[in-house]
Formats: C-alpha cells, sequence, structure tokens
DNA sequence: AATATAATGTAACAATTGTTACAGAGTAAA
DNA sequence: TTTACTCTGTAACAATTGTTACATTATATT
C-alpha cells in the first residue's frame, strides 16, 4: 500500500497537514512477525518508530538474561514510540519485540527535532513520552504492591488488550520469563485463577473470563 | 541573592545566553526545607522546577497510601524536572519531597514549549527526560531482578550520593517506608550488612563503609 | 503406530520476606 | 530524676515465592 495513504489513514487526526505531508515523505513501511525483534539493549536507535497495526513489547534486561515485561505499545494508541531515541547516538535500554505480526512507519530520529515548530508534533512527542512514563510507573506499580496473583492476572489483562482476544495463545513458560519467574509459580497461580473463576486454562492458550 | 547571579551561576554551562537571560525573568527562586512536600499525587503541575541546591525524592504512592521512592535528583546533576509537568493541566502522578535543604528555580510550564526554539533547551529537556527515564528502569531493575539484601544497600548508596555524605540520619523504619517493606526487615538485613562489613549501624545514623 | 518433544499438574521442600511480640537502650520531656 | 517515647534487636512463626523432581497429557515427528 502506498506510505501516503497509510499516514493518512492512521495520522490524519494526529498530524496537521503539513506534517502529514512531511512523514509521508521520509517514512519507511516496516513489517515484523510475531515475536520479531525491533530493537536490542545497546543498539542505537536510528529510527522513530510509529506503529500502525499490531503490538509491540517492551522488556527490560539484567546482566544475566532475564527478562521483565515493561509494557506494551499498540496501534490503536496510535500515540507510539519508544523513547531513549532523541539522544543521538544513545544506546537502547530496552528490548522490543513484536507481541503478534505488525506494521509500523520508520521516521530518522533527527525528525524528532526538525519537526517541532508544528505544534502536532510537539503534543505528540510529548504526550508519547507520558504515556511512557505513565507505564513505567505501572510496572513499578505492579513489582512494588502487587503479589504474584494480582500480577500475573493484571499481565494476562495487558495481553487481551495488545492481542484484541480473550483467548490467549500463550504458554505457563513464556509468562514466567516476562515477568522473571519460575514456570511451576506461574501454573500454580493459574491453577488457582482458574478454581477463582478468573480464567480458563486449555494447552497452549488461556481464556480470560472476568475481562 | 539575585535571580540573575543564581541563574548564570548554575545554568551558563547548560543554556545559551539569551536563554540565560528568559530564565532569569521568569524563574522564581523556592527555598525548601528537609520533608517538604513539592508535589503530591493528584496535583496539577504549573511550574518546572529546576534544582540549584539539595536534593528531592520523587515517589510513587498507592491506594493504600503506602510509598515508594523512585529516584532523587539534584542540583550537582542540574539536569532536573520533574515529569508530567507537559502536559497541560494534567495531574501529577508522583510526589516529591525534600531530601534536605533544598533550592529551586520555578518556572511555568509553558515556557517548556515556549523555549523549544533554543537547542540548548530541546537538549536540556530531552535529556532530562531520558535521565527521568533511565532512573525509572533503575528502579524496576531494583524490584525485578534484586533481592532485598541487595536493594537496601543499593537504596543507602543512593542517600550517600543525594547527601553527600557516609553519615546517613535515617532511620529503619524510614528505610522500611521509602521501600514498601517492614521495620522489622530493615533491621534484620542492616543487622547482616553491618556483620557483612558494608556498614556500621548506630541509633538514627548508618555509617557506608565500602563506598 | 511408535517415539520424541513440549506443555502442564502437582507434591515436597527450601529460601525469602512479612508479622507479631516483646525486651532493652537511648533520648526527650515533665 | 522520673516518666514517656522512639529506636533498635531479636525470637518465633506465617505467608509467599522459588526449586527440584517426576508424572501425565497433548502434539509433532519419524
Amino acid at each position: 500500500m502506498d506510505i501516503k495513504v497509510l499516514v493518512k489513514a492512521n495520522f490524519s487526526s494526529l498530524f496537521e497537514k503539513a506534517l502529514l505531508d512531511e512523514v509521508s515523505i521520509v517514512a519507511q513501511l516496516k513489517e515484523v512477525k510475531k515475536n520479531d525483534y525491533l530493537i536490542d539493549i545497546g543498539q542505537e536507535m536510528t529510527f522513530i518508530p510509529l506503529i500502525i497495526t499490531g503490538a509491540i513489547n517492551v522488556f527490560r534486561t539484567d546482566d544475566d538474561g532475564d527478562d521483565y515485561i515493561l509494557y506494551f505499545i499498540e496501534g490503536g494508541d496510535t500515540c507510539a514510540m519508544t523513547l531513549n531515541c532523541c539522544m543521538k547516538g544513545a544506546k537502547s535500554e530496552i528490548k522490543a519485540i513484536a507481541e503478534r505480526d505488525s506494521e509500523l512507519l520508520l521516521i530518522p530520529v533527527h525528525k524528532l527535532e526538525d519537526w517541532l515548530h508544528y505544534k502536532s508534533w510537539r503534543a505528540f512527542v510529548f504526550g508519547s513520552y507520558n504515556n511512557r512514563f505513565v507505564e513505567m510507573l505501572e510496572a513499578v506499580d505492579s513489582l512494588a504492591f502487587m503479589n504474584m496473583n494480582d500480577r500475573i492476572l493484571k499481565y494476562l489483562k495487558n495481553k487481551v488488550i495488545a492481542n484484541k482476544s480473550e483467548f490467549l495463545k500463550i504458554t505457563h513458560n513464556t509468562i514466567s520469563l516476562e515477568l522473571n519467574t519460575s514456570r511451576v509459580v506461574v501454573s500454580r497461580i493459574l491453577k488457582k485463577l482458574e478454581i477463582d473463576g478468573n480464567i480458563k486454562l486449555h494447552r497452549n492458550q488461556i481464556e480470560i473470563l472476568d475481562f
């Protein structure tokens, strides 16, 4: 599909006319498959990604290679941007992986500054920063204030939003890796959630009931 | 002291000449005492605070009023700004309390956008966002990947930086409140850290040895 | 169909963190 | 000085989370 049409269809409510034209000129379409890497820790950001369709998971990784999921960004939310890209030459502090097949537009990072004279771009950029900040706070909330039972339930509900489906194709092991706990702990708690009527367990699939 | 002198002394390496003048005109000096509130959750941000001296702690609070310390911002670091202020009318997601007597300059929030044509201001703003983001990631790192022993040690080392002293005037109870754990847990681990030779305990004071 | 692999269930136990209770030491106030 | 209060130490126990081990079931591969 033509980039110009894509941009207009997805961003005309966000960006002013002149900016839409500029975006159309420089944006590059990228299609990624589920579980594709978009960026890893230590890599340099050269593009600002604007999500068109799909959902992208953002993870933090420690020295041992253990992961923790921070948040996901999606197209419906439109206002999507991984941070850090603003500092020229800055290395990524996070890794990003497609939750499902997704389409994004890539904008060269230097446009971040170039376009600041557009009011709608400033609103977008600062709005995105703000959304990311709020999502980081929610990640802290989960870790600092919630027990594993509630954290897993919250995680599953986020997955429902990211996948637009109450039928999650996911294994207990994957959940344990994304929440940095063990598979046995996850299985134990999922079973409890099933008994409590929150979810229904199947092989390779979890159905969320009380959404 | 004259604002103009203060601005020049603290920001001449960061801001270009014309911006220094602008800052001097609109900045308001605010002096706060240790433990003074700067902003609470739900309050509206009307000023961008620039730290001159001292240190400010930033906390997240849950519905039950439990706190968790996210990070501190200090004058030495100069690049200091609480986020969220960018969105007009946005409510604060965090609370900020002075770690010690501090001086700050208050800039009306709308200047954030007004001054974006200054290259040095853009660098400052995006640099600050980036610093805040990195500090949030460190908070997540602690919670997701570290045990209580290491989290307390890291907390104490941050306090040393914030207070520019290895002799911390702090009680076990205060630590437990800022890390959302219990006083008994803190006392137990502090005793272990003392036995391990990391710290030395006194009444109302902890000395950090291996800094 | 037989075999291998991946996913899940569960028991038993270990480690970590949280809670309750109380004692003693230091400090401040009366 | 006596009293009250805050801070710290510590034991005993509870709750949560993590680990090891192994069985069972479903799916994929040969």
